[in-house]
DNA sequence: CTGTTAGCGCCTTCAG
DNA sequence: CTGAAGGCGCTAACAG
C-alpha cells in the first residue's frame, strides 16, 4: 500500500538498486539504453515516486526554501511570497512557508524549524522592530540565524537587517531605501500643497515606520516646510482607520469653526493604512482630495483601482522577493566570499495620483 | 560545521543514540531525570537540531501539508492560504506551498512533488475547468491525486470535486454553493433594479464561473425576468476591465442615442473582475451606481473600502481554507470511514451595498 | 557500465 | 530503565 521503492523498481526491472537510481534520477551518465527502458518501465508500472526525504537525507540537502513573513493574507506579503516563489521555481525548489503573525519570538520558532527541515536558504520579510518587548525575542531570532548560517544555511532578508544579527557569510539583505523614497513622496507633495501635513505612523520602534517617517520629515524640512506632527497608530488596515477618525474629527470642527483651517495632507506609512484612513475620513461626510489629501506607500496592487487613486510610493513588491532568495544554496567559490552580508539595492517611484491633487479653491 | 547529530549529543551525554531520543523526541517514557538532564544539556551546548528529515524517513511521515493555488498573491487564494495555515499549525505541521497558474498539468506536478515529500496531506484550491484542452491535464492530476490516496494521503479541495476524480477515501471536498447565492444575489438585484442584467463571466468550462453564472441566471428567472446576456472575460483584473471598456461604450451610446436606453446592472463572477469593470466603466467618465450597478463575489477584504461599496456576495474564505485541511492525516478507525468522498458544507451571505443601490431617476 | 558496500540521522523493536 | 541492532529509501564511493 505504501508508496513503492527504488529497491522494488530495481528488483522488477533485474537491475541493482544503484543502476535504478542512476537512470530514475540525474546521475551523470544515464546507463544502457536497453537497461535504462527496463528500468522506466517498472517504474511505470508500480507509480514510483522518489521519497525526497531519503534523497535528502542522503544528498544532505532538502530542496526546499524557507519563507517567512507576518501574514500570508497581508497583500504586501503575498506580493513579495510570488517573488519568492518564482525564484524558487527556477532553483528547482519548494517553497515552505511560516506565518509569524511579526513576533521576534516565532519567526525564531520559524526558523529553528527550517533547519530542522534542513531548507537549503530561508526569506525572512516584514518590518523590523527595536522596541523594548522585542529585545530579547530579537537577540534570539539573530543567534538562530547565526547559526542557521554557521551550519551552511543561507539567508535573505527584504527590509532591513535582522536587529542584531552579525550578517555572516550566507547573509544577504535586499535593501529598500524607504527613507529616501518618503523624502521624495514629501518634497513632490510640498509642491503642490498648501497646507498642513500629517503623519500617520506605525507603533514607534518598527523599522519600516519609522523610516518613513522619518525621511517623510527630512522632505519637507528640505522643501523649507515645518515638521508633520505624527500620530502613531496600528501598522494596518484599522490602525489607520481610527488615526484618520480622530484626524476627520478635527477637520470638520475646523470647518466649523470657520475658514481659518488649512487644508490637511495626510501621509500614512502604507497604503492599507492610508485606505482605513480615507475610509475614516469619508465616513465622516468628506471628500478627498477635497477636503484633505491623502498618500500612502508600497502601491499594493490590488488597492489601484481606489477611487481618488491613491498617491504612494511604487515598490518593485515581486522583484524584491526574487532577490531576497540567496542565489544558490551552498554555492562554494568566488560568490561565496561577495556574498557575506551584502546587500542587493533596489528602488520604488514616487506615483502621485489624484488622491494628493491641489484642489481649485472654489470656496474662500 | 554541518548540524550536531543526535548521535554526537548522545555521546557527548555519555549514553546510547537511543537514550538520547527518548528524551530529546517525544518518547512514550522519559528516561530517568538524571540522565534526561544530561543529554538536555549536552544537546543544549551542541546547539542539537533534529533533522526533521531523518525523522520523517524513520517515522515514514513528514509533518507537512501541501496546498496548491493558482496564484498567491491573488487575495481570494491569500485569503484561504491564511486558513490553511492557521489549520496546519494547530495540527503541528508546517506548510508546503506550489503554486500552478491554474493549469492541471501543473497542478498534476505540484500533487507528485508533495507525493515524493510525503506530505501527510494535500490542499487543493482554484477553480476547476471542464474546457477541452484541459481534458488530459485533469484525466493526469484525478490519476496522480488517487494514487496519493492509495499510499495513505489525504486530500482536501476547496471548490469542486476534482474533475473525474474517484473521491476514495481520504479525499474530502469544502463545497461552495456558488450557484444558489449566485441566484439570491440577483434576486435581491431583481427587486431594486429595473433595467437590464449584463453577466461577466470567465472562459466557458471554469466551474466556479459556470455555477455563479447560472445560478445568476436562475435566480433572474425566478424573479420573472428575461436570462441576462453574458459577456466572456479572464478571470481576473483585466478580463474585467476589457469587458467593462466594452459595456462602457454601450452605455454611452445609449445615452447619446436619447433617453431610450435602459440602465445596466453589471455581475461580475468574481470581486476582482468587478472592481475591473468599474474601473473601466469610470474611465469612460460614467459613475457608479449613476450610470450603471456593478456587482462582484467573494467579497475580498482588501476591497472592501472600495467606493462606491460593492455589492458582492461575502465567502468565509479563511475559514474554507482551514476547513479543506484533513483533519489528521494518518487518522484511523471510524473517521477513516466517514471521510470517504465526504464534503463539508459551508456558506455565504449576499452582501448589498452602494454599487447597487436604486438611484433616484432625476433625469428622464 | 553495472553491482556491492557503506552510510545519511533517526526511530524502534528487542534483549539485557 | 537502558543499550544494541536493524532498517526507513536513497546516493556515493568503490570494486568488478
Amino acid at each position: 500500500m505504501a508508496a513503492s521503492t527504488l529497491t522494488e523498481v530495481a528488483r522488477l526491472a533485474g537491475v541493482s538498486p544503484a543502476t535504478a537510481s542512476r537512470v530514475l534520477n540525474g546521475s551523470a551518465r544515464t546507463p544502457g539504453p536497453d537497461i535504462a527502458e527496463r528500468v522506466r518501465k517498472a517504474a511505470e508500472s508500480l507509480g514510483y515516486i522518489p521519497n525526497a526525504q531519503a534523497q535528502g537525507l542522503a544528498k544532505s540537502s532538502s530542496g526546499l526554501i524557507g519563507l517567512i513573513v507576518h501574514d500570508i493574507a497581508d497583500p504586501y506579503f503575498s506580493a513579495i511570497a510570488r517573488g519568492v516563489q518564482a525564484a524558487a521555481r527556477e532553483q528547482h525548489k519548494m517553497l515552505l512557508l511560516a506565518t509569524t503573525g511579526g513576533t521576534p519570538e516565532e519567526e525564531r520558532a520559524a526558523v529553528s524549524a527550517f533547519a530542522a527541515r534542513r531548507t537549503d536558504s530561508i526569506v525572512i520579510a516584514g518590518s523590523r522592530s527595536t522596541r523594548v518587548q522585542d529585545q530579547e525575542g530579537n537577540a534570539g531570532l539573530a543567534a538562530e540565524l547565526d547559526r542557521y548560517c554557521r551550519n551552511g544555511g543561507r539567508v535573505g532578508v527584504v527590509g532591513h537587517p535582522i536587529v542584531g544579527a552579525s550578517e555572516p557569510e550566507g547573509y544577504h539583505v535586499v535593501r529598500v531605501p524607504n527613507g529616501d523614497l518618503a523624502a521624495d513622496l514629501a518634497r513632490n507633495l510640498a509642491r503642490s500643497h498648501s497646507g498642513d501635513f500629517v503623519i500617520i505612523g506605525g507603533p514607534e520602534g518598527l523599522l519600516t515606520s519609522d523610516d518613513r517617517v522619518r525621511g517623510f520629515q527630512r522632505g519637507l524640512e528640505e522643501a523649507g516646510l515645518p515638521q508633520a506632527e505624527v500620530l502613531r497608530a496600528g501598522f494596518n488596515r484599522s490602525g489607520g482607520y481610527e488615526a484618520g477618525l480622530e484626524l476627520a474629527g478635527r477637520i470638520s470642527s475646523g470647518r466649523a469653526a470657520g475658514s481659518g483651517a488649512r487644508r490637511l495632507c495626510i501621509f500614512a506609512v502604507n497604503d492599507v493604512m492610508a485606505i482605513g484612513a480615507a475610509a475614516a475620513v469619508r465616513s465622516n461626510g468628506l471628500r478627498i482630495p477635497r477636503d484633505a489629501s491623502i498618500a500612502g506607500f508600497d502601491d499594493i496592487e490590488t488597492l489601484r483601482d481606489f477611487r481618488p487613486a491613491l498617491s504612494t510610493v511604487w515598490l518593485p513588491l515581486e522583484e524584491m522577493g526574487r532577490l531576497a532568495v540567496p542565489s544558490q544554496a551552498g554555492g562554494t567559490g568566488e560568490n561565496r566570499q561577495s556574498d557575506g552580508g551584502s546587500s542587493v539595492p533596489v528602488t520604488g517611484k514616487v506615483m502621485l495620483r489624484r488622491s494628493t491633487e491641489a484642489v481649485t479653491e472654489a470656496a474662500a
